[in-house]
DNA sequence: CCTGAACCTGACGTCAACGTGAGGTACTAG
DNA sequence: CTAGTACCTCACGTTGACGTCAGGTTCAGG
């Protein structure tokens, strides 16, 4: 699969793509023109890597942990930074819920003064 | 109170409530001397600014809906921007509670692992 | 009066995860 | 063989929330 396509499937930018090979997130081989060609695991990849994105991880920790994540093998080292990020996930977690929390009484007030001015 | 106590107590930066200033979420009288003077109040704003911050709202977002976080009163504008932040902020629960169970199976398997490798 | 800490205003630096050209090469259909 | 599209490698630009340095001012204590 070339990058256009990876790029379809996954719902990334062949940037990004590119920029993953450069952090060494991402592994391609090369056509005999010089062009990326991925296996078809290198979707799931793509996925997992914008997940552990999404969760606020950098691209530094996730080189780190990408081996242990999909082999399952991890030195002590690894697993202590495993519940490392478990735990500030964890934490944004929480801060997230209180922020919701905060702005669904705002609304809840606002709606009704809102019922009460009609 | 002056910037450097209201940094203090609030752990945020000096720098950080300057900012804040300049982005018109903070406000403060200057002494004649041309210095800031924050009242107590302050104190809560800057949480409350924090605790938007935290939750990926912009400060051009902040700015616009703090008026209503603080008085109860929004535009139907206001109310539609405060839904759109408040299920923004779901969505984002739910990403980072599937990376966290993610992690969490992870680390399940490699602590299994460890165990039997001794 | 004088010193040291705290404060002031610019204004440039930072960092991550890409976006966005520029200028050139590879692949595919007809 | 020739378009037209997809791809390649630099390499600079972007954005937000500040950090940081420069050069000067204000404040509190002795």
């Amino acid at each position: 699969m070339r990058i256009g396509q990876l790029a379809r499937r996954s719902g990334v930018s062949v940037r990004a793509l590119r920029y993953y090979e450069e952090q060494r997130l991402l592994e391609s081989t090369r056509t005999p023109g010089g062009q990326r060609d991925y296996p078809d695991e290198a979707l799931e990849r793509v996925q997992l890597i914008q997940d552990l994105f999404a969760a606020g991880l950098s691209s530094r920790t996730v080189v780190e942990l990408l081996p242990c994540v999909s082999t399952g093998v991890a030195t002590p080292a690894m697993l202590d930074q495993l519940i490392i990020e478990r735990d500030r996930i964890a934490a944004r977690i929480q801060d997230l819920t209180r922020a919701k929390t905060k702005l669904g009484r705002v609304i809840e007030n606002v709606t009704a003064a809102n019922v009460a001015q009609d």
